[in-house]
DNA sequence: TAATGGAACCTTTTT
DNA sequence: GGTTCCATTA
C-alpha cells in the first residue's frame, strides 16, 4: 500500500471551506463528529457531500490520521466517487485512506492478515458465483441427490441467506434447517469444509470469517477498536446482518459510528438487506444523534412531487418530507405504446430530439440521459434499436466482462501459472481448449489426485507418468503438465514481464487458436475481450495483483471519451444521477416485479414501490415513464396493464403524451391512452376496475394460472414496414452480396443499401436494417488480431 | 470423445 | 427468444 500520508496539519492550515458549502443540517452532521449520528438523508440531499465533508472535517480538526477511518460503502463505484472528492476538497491525492472501501474489499484485507485463525492461508482465492455453482454441483453429485429436485442454484440461494445472517452451518437454527430436510445444512457444512480444502472463500464468507476472528480473540477485536477511530458507513439501509454484526463489533468501545442512509432507497431487501438496522439504530446506539436532510438539490419540484407521491403509498418507512428550492421545471411524462419494440423506438426518437435540443430546451449531451430499467432483459430492446439507428449507447450491468466464458478460461490459466495447486481452475481449463480428455480422462486425474493426495496438477502428472490416459490424451495431458509448470516457473522467476507472460500462456496452451479457428458469430469480439484482459494486466505489476483485484471488482469500466446513452437496471442507478431519464416498461408484473410481489406479497411490493421512488428521483429535469399494451414474454406476445405506481402518481405533476402512429385497437394500453383527452383518468379508471377484480384473487392459487391464461391471449405482431430502395450507387463501402460481420448479429450477407444503412440478412439473427459504420466486412472480421 | 438436436427451463435485482 | 442441459449419434 504505498502512501502519501495526509497530513492533517497541511489542511487545518487552511480555512475550512467545506463547512461554508453546507445547508444547517448536513453542516450539524459533519460536525457532530463523536458518538452515534444517524443521518437520514432523503434522495439528493448531499449525502456524499456531508459523508466526504465529515472525513475532512475529522483530518483537518486532526481528531483522526487517514488510516484511523474506517469508511464502508457498497460498491466499489461509490469508493472510488468518495476517494476522488475527498481529494479534490483537500487538494491532494487521496493515497493514505487504505479503510475506505466496500466492506468485502476491507474484509479480504483483514482477512488476508489473520487467515490462519480460520484455519486458511493467506493467500486463499475467492470464488465468484459460478465456482460456486460447480462446487456445489460437486457435491450433491456427490450425494446422490436428485439435482432436479435440488438445484445448484437453489442451494446456493440458501447458503448464501444463511450467510447474509451470519449463521455458520452449526448455528443454523432448527426451524430453517429443518425446513430443507437437514439436507440444506448438511450440504452447506460439506461445502465450508470444501472450501477450506481448497484454501478458497465466497463472498458471504469474507464478511463471516472476520466476523469469527473478532468474536473469538478478544485481543484481535480490541487492537481495530483502537485502530479504526472513527466508522462511517454509507447506504446504511442496504446492510445486512452480517454486516451489521460486523460494524458491531467494531464500534464497540468507542461508538465513534455515523451511518447514512434512506430507509425509502432500500432495494436490496432481497440479498439481505434489513431496513430493521436503519429503523434500529436509536436503539443499537442509545444516544444516537438524529439529522435528517431534506432538502434536494437534485431534481424540479414536479418530479418530486411525482416521486413523494409513490412512496407515500408505502406504510413502513420513517417519513421524511424533501423539498426544493429549485424551479417547478416540466411536468413527469407519461406515455403508452403499443409493444415495447415501439416504445424502445420511441425513446430512441426522443433522444435523438434532446440531442438536437427541443421543445425550447437547449441541447443535451447523450452522457446525460439514461434508460433505466427494472430488469436487465429489457435492455435488449433498446440495444437493439440503438445499433440500428447507430446511436451511441453502453450498457451497465449487463453480462460483466469478467464474468465472460473467455474472460474466466484465461483467467483459470493465469490462476494456475500462479498457483498450479488451484484444483477450480485446472478443472475448468482441462478439456479447453478441447484436448481429447474427456469425463472419463478427468475422472481418472481426480481419482489419482484424490488417492494420491495430490493437487488435480499432481495427479495430472502421475497419471502422465503411469501412462493411465490413453490415445491422443496422454500427450495432450503431457504438455499441459509442462506447459503449467513452466509458466509457473516463469512467474516464480519474473522472467518476462506478466503481459508478455500472459500473452504467451494464452498462445502456447492453444486458447487463442481455439477461438481463431472458432467460425461462431461470438467469437471476434471473444478475441477481442481477450486482446482488453491483456491490456487491463498493463495496470498492474504482476499477475497475482491482477488475480487479487479481479475477484472483488467485477465490472467493467472500460474509461471511453465518446458520448453515450446510459442504458442500466434501476438498481445499478442507485447513487446516480441524470438530466434526462427514461423509465419504460411500467407494467405490473414486470414493474412491480411479480416474482417480487408472489415471494415477498406486501413487503416486495413496498420494495417495488422504493425502487420506482428511486428511479424517478435519478432525474434532475426532465423524467418520462412509459408502458406498453404488449411485450414478448420467453419469446411470446402478451399483452400488458399499466403498472399499479402509475395510478398512485400525483395527477397534478404529470402529463399525459399522446403517443404516435396508428392506434385502432380496442384494448391494450396504447389504445387506452390515446382514447380522450383527461386520458390518466380514463387509463387509471380502467386500471382501477380491473385492480378491484384482482385484490382479492390475488393471492388465490389459481391467481398465478388465470394470470398466465388471460394474458397469454396472442396479439399480431405489428408488420414491419418493408420498402427497401436498393441503391447500388451509394457511397457505403459495401455491396449487395458482400459478407460482413456485426458485433451483435454475427455474419450476414448484404441484400441492399440506403443511404448509410445497409439490409443484412443475418446467419443467425435474421434481416436487419443496419447502419453501415458498425459493420465490418467479413474477412476483415477474421483478422482481427490478437 | 465431440457434435448435434431437442426438451426444459427461464428473467428480477448484486458485493 | 435464448440458454442450458440432456440423450443420441458419428
Amino acid at each position: 500500500m504505498s502512501s502519501t500520508p495526509l497530513s492533517a496539519r497541511a489542511v487545518a492550515a487552511r480555512p475550512a471551506p467545506y463547512l461554508d458549502d453546507l445547508n444547517p443540517a448536513q453542516r450539524e452532521a459533519v460536525e457532530a463528529l463523536d458518538g452515534p449520528v444517524l443521518m437520514l438523508a432523503g434522495a439528493g440531499t448531499g449525502k456524499t457531500k456531508a459523508l466526504t465533508s465529515r472525513i475532512v472535517h475529522l483530518l483537518a480538526t486532526g481528531k483522526a490520521r487517514p488510516n484511523e477511518i474506517l469508511s464502508v460503502t457498497f460498491t466499489n463505484k461509490a469508493a472510488r466517487e468518495m476517494k476522488t472528492r475527498i481529494g479534490r476538497m483537500l487538494g491532494e491525492a487521496v493515497e493514505g485512506m487504505p479503510w475506505l472501501g466496500t466492506f468485502h474489499s476491507i474484509c479480504v484485507k483483514l482477512l488476508r492478515r489473520h487467515a490462519e485463525l480460520v484455519e486458511l492461508k493467506s493467500n486463499f482465492t475467492i470464488l465468484d458465483t459460478d465456482d460456486q455453482l460447480r462446487l456445489l454441483k460437486q457435491l450433491i453429485a456427490a450425494e446422490n441427490i436428485d439435482d432436479k429436485r435440488w438445484p445448484a442454484r437453489m442451494l446456493a440461494g440458501i447458503i448464501d441467506n444463511w450467510k447474509n445472517r451470519a449463521w455458520r452451518p452449526d448455528q443454523v437454527p432448527a426451524s430453517e434447517a429443518s425446513a430443507y430436510d437437514r439436507r440444506g445444512v448438511r450440504l452447506y457444512a460439506q461445502y465450508q469444509a470444501r472450501l477450506r480444502e481448497l484454501n478458497a472463500v465466497d463472498f458471504g464468507d469474507l464478511l463471516l470469517h472476520v466476523i469469527q476472528i473478532l468474536q473469538e480473540h478478544e485481543d484481535i477485536l480490541a487492537q481495530y477498536r483502537r485502530w479504526f477511530r472513527y466508522i462511517l458507513v454509507d447506504e446504511y439501509q442496504d446492510t445486512n446482518v452480517a454486516q451489521y454484526l460486523w460494524l458491531r463489533l467494531l464500534a464497540g468501545g468507542h461508538r465513534n459510528i455515523s451511518c447514512v442512509g434512506d430507509d425509502d432507497q432500500s432495494i436490496y431487501g432481497w440479498r439481505g438487506a434489513e431496513v430493521g438496522n436503519i429503523l434500529r439504530f436509536e436503539t443499537d446506539f442509545p444516544g444516537a444523534k438524529v439529522v435528517r436532510l431534506e432538502q434536494n438539490y437534485r431534481s424540479t419540484a414536479h418530479i418530486l412531487a411525482a416521486a413523494s407521491g409513490i412512496i407515500a403509498a408505502n406504510k413502513q418507512r420513517l417519513g421524511k418530507t424533501l423539498f426544493t428550492d429549485g424551479e417547478d421545471g416540466e411536468k413527469v411524462r407519461l406515455i403508452g405504446h403499443w409493444d415495447g419494440e415501439e416504445e424502445a423506438r420511441w425513446i430512441g426518437e426522443q433522444i435523438e430530439d434532446y440531442q438536437r435540443g427541443t421543445r425550447g430546451l437547449s441541447p443535451f449531451s447523450l452522457d446525460d440521459m439514461a434508460i433505466l430499467v427494472r430488469a436487465s432483459h429489457q435492455m435488449r430492446a433498446f440495444e437493439d434499436r440503438f445499433l440500428t439507428i447507430g446511436l451511441p449507447y453502453r450498457v451497465i450491468g449487463g453480462p460483466r466482462f469478467y464474468e465472460r466464458m473467455e474472460i474466466r478460461d484465461a483467467m483459470a490459466y493465469f490462476r494456475l501459472a500462479v498457483s498450479p495447486d488451484d484444483d477450480l481452475a485446472f478443472e475448468r481449463i482441462v478439456n479447453t481448449p478441447k484436448r481429447g480428455l474427456g469425463d472419463k480422462a478427468v475422472q481418472t486425474i481426480q481419482r489419482t489426485a484424490r488417492s494420491n493426495g495430490v493437487s488435480l496438477h499432481e495427479g495430472a502428472r502421475l497419471c502422465v507418468e503411469g501412462r493411465l490416459i490413453s490415445g491422443k490424451g496422454h500427450a495432450a495431458l503431457r504438455e499441459l503438465v509442462q506447459g503449467i509448470d513452466r509458466w509457473h516457473g516463469q512467474v516464480v522467476a519474473e522472467a518476462d514481464t506478466h503481459v508478455e507472460l500472459a500473452e504467451m500462456i494464452l498462445d502456447e496452451s492453444g486458447y487463442t487458436g481455439m477461438w481463431q479457428q472458432d467460425k461462431t458469430p461470438e467469437a471476434p469480439g471473444r478475441l477481442e475481450n481477450l486482446k482488453e484482459l491483456v491490456k487491463a494486466l498493463e495496470n498492474f505489476d504482476n499477475l497475482q495483483g491482477f488475480l487479487e483485484h479481479i475477484a472483488l471488482i467485477m465490472e467493467n469500466d472500460s474509461e471511453d471519451s465518446e458520448e453515450k446513452v446510459t442504458v442500466m437496471t434501476l438498481h445499478a442507478a442507485k447513487g446516480l444521477e441524470f438530466p434526462v431519464v427514461f423509465l419504460p416498461g411500467w407494467e405490473d408484473g414486470l414493474f412491480p416485479s411479480q416474482r417480487s410481489m408472489d415471494e415477498s406479497g406486501m413487503k416486495g411490493l413496498e420494495e417495488e414501490r422504493r425502487l420506482a421512488y428511486v428511479g424517478i428521483t435519478r432525474a434532475e429535469r426532465i423524467c418520462t415513464i412509459s408502458f406498453a399494451g404488449n411485450r414478448r414474454v420467453y419469446g411470446q406476445w402478451q399483452s400488458q396493464l399499466p403498472s399499479r405506481f402509475i395510478d398512485e402518481l400525483p395527477e397534478s405533476h404529470v402529463e399525459v403524451l399522446t403517443p404516435p402512429g396508428l392506434y385502432g385497437g380496442g384494448y391494450g394500453a396504447a389504445g387506452m391512452a390515446a382514447s380522450a383527452s383527461p386520458i390518466l383518468a380514463a387509463a387509471s379508471e380502467s386500471h382501477l376496475q380491473q385492480r378491484a377484480v384482482r385484490a382479492d384473487v390475488y393471492n388465490s392459487p389459481g391467481w398465478k394460472r388465470m394470470q398466465s391464461k388471460s394474458s397469454s391471449r396472442r396479439v399480431a405482431q405489428p408488420q414491419e414496414a418493408r420498402n427497401i430502395t436498393i441503391d447500388l450507387e451509394a457511397s457505403s463501402s459495401f455491396t449487395v452480396g458482400d459478407r460482413v460481420f456485426h458485433q451483435k448479429f454475427g455474419y450476414g450477407e448484404v441484400m441492399g443499401l440506403e443511404g448509410d444503412k445497409l439490409v443484412i440478412e443475418f446467419d443467425k439473427a435474421g434481416t436487419k436494417n443496419v447502419v453501415a459504420r458498425f459493420v465490418v466486412s467479413a474477412t476483415q472480421a477474421d483478422e482481427i488480431p490478437f
